[in-house]
Order: C-alpha cells, then sequence, then structure tokens
DNA sequence: CAAGTGATTAGC
DNA sequence: CTAATCACTTGC
C-alpha cells in the first residue's frame, strides 16, 4: 500500500486486514442497507477508499470491493513499513518501528491518511496498492475472527479477519486475543 | 484496565 | 434537537 506525502513515496507491506460484508454483515457499517452520508461511499464502484473517523481521534482505511450499490469493503489493519520510514517516524513521533503502523489508526497517521481520502480512485496517485515483491502463498496466510466488533452477534464470530502468520507488524500476535494477563479469570483455553 | 475524543446515528 | 455509540490507542 503506497501513498504519497508532498511528492515522496510512504509504503508498506500489507499484513492485516479484515473483510466487511454488508448488507448482511451485522459489524458492517452498512448492515441491513444502511445508507448515510458517511457510508454511502460503500456503495460505490470497487477500486475506490472508504475513509471515515472513530472514537473520536482515528481515521481507517477500507478499499471498496465489489460492484456499485452493493456495499463490500475490506479494512487494512496493519503494514510493514517499506519506504518513507522517516516521514513516518514523523508523523509517530517516539515509536517504535514495529509499533508505526501496526494497527488500523496507526498505519492512518503514520501516511497522513484522512477524511480528504475518502472515496479516492485508488489508480489514482495520492493512494493505492501496488503487488508485492514477493508472492505471498495461501499456507503464510492465518485467519481468525474481528476485533472491535462485540456487538455483531454471531457475525462477530466469523474468520473474516487475515494477517501474516508471524508477521511481527500485525496489531496482535497471531490468534491470541491480546496479553493474557495474570490475575484475570483463570483457566479459559481449553 | 479505563479514559479520551468528536463525528455519526437513531430516536424524539 | 439530544443522547448513545463507536471496524481504536495510549497510559495508568
Amino acid at each position: 500500500m503506497v501513498a504519497t506525502k508532498g511528492g515522496d513515496r510512504v509504503s508498506g507491506m500489507i499484513v492485516e486486514t479484515e473483510a466487511y460484508r454488508g448488507p448482511e454483515d451485522r459489524a458492517s457499517h452498512a448492515y441491513g442497507g444502511r445508507r448515510t452520508r458517511r457510508t454511502e461511499t460503500m456503495y460505490g464502484i470497487g477500486g475506490t477508499a472508504y475513509v471515515y473517523f472513530v472514537y473520536g481521534m482515528y481515521y481507517q482505511f477500507n478499499v471498496v470491493t465489489a460492484v456499485p450499490e452493493v456495499p463490500h469493503a475490506v479494512l487494512i489493519r496493519a503494514l510493514q513499513p517499506v519506504e518513507g520510514v522517516e516521514l513516518m517516524r514523523a508523523c509517530r513521533p517516539g515509536r517504535p518501528d514495529v509499533s508505526l503502523a501496526n494497527g488500523p489508526g496507526k498505519l492512518c497517521t503514520a501516511l497522513a491518511i484522512d477524511r480528504s481520502l475518502d472515496r479516492a480512485d485508488l489508480l489514482g496517485d495520492r493512494v493505492w496498492i501496488e503487488r508485492g515483491d514477493r508472492p505471498v502463498s495461501a499456507a503464510s496466510i492465518a485467519r481468525g475472527s474481528r476485533i472491535g466488533i462485540a456487538y455483531a452477534g454471531e457475525w462477530a464470530r466469523k474468520p473474516w479477519r487475515f494477517w501474516l502468520k508471524g508477521n511481527p507488524f500485525v496489531s496482535r500476535r497471531d490468534g491470541m486475543p491480546r496479553h493474557v494477563r495474570a490475575g484475570r479469570k483463570a483457566g479459559g483455553g481449553a
């Protein structure tokens, strides 16, 4: 994934994504055919960016993937920095390189992605996706449930989060629910 | 683990 | 109009 900042390339290898299948997917902003000023972007043609603002401070970058009127999208959740690392560090001062873009909000900050890129054509010159240097085998991709959508009932259990096995730049360690703390309910995993 | 932050949304 | 929610991150 590449963005331009003042003519310079800032890029990273996509190492984690999540799929959102509106309108039936309860976790999707387009659930039930919801169509508002914000979600309208997802009803556009595949190959455009869906960028929105959440939690009062973060942007999220998605790729619209289907035909017009079918609101499917893929959230880009983490990048392994490749080009313009200095520029990313400037956007996220004090962070170690491994944490520059290992989360959907973080990568938008690192690449300076904001609402102005909502509906951007990914064949344009502001943000786009290129084929990587090496092919990625299916065997190297892990899948699991999506994050931050507990409200979505049975849809929350769909294994629609994908990441590169063992890659240190994903937002969470492989499959693990984020750091099992001592002191919480003992037991747990079967 | 919990607060923070403000756009977006549903519901009057 | 108002109140609740949220596809997250950071620091205690």
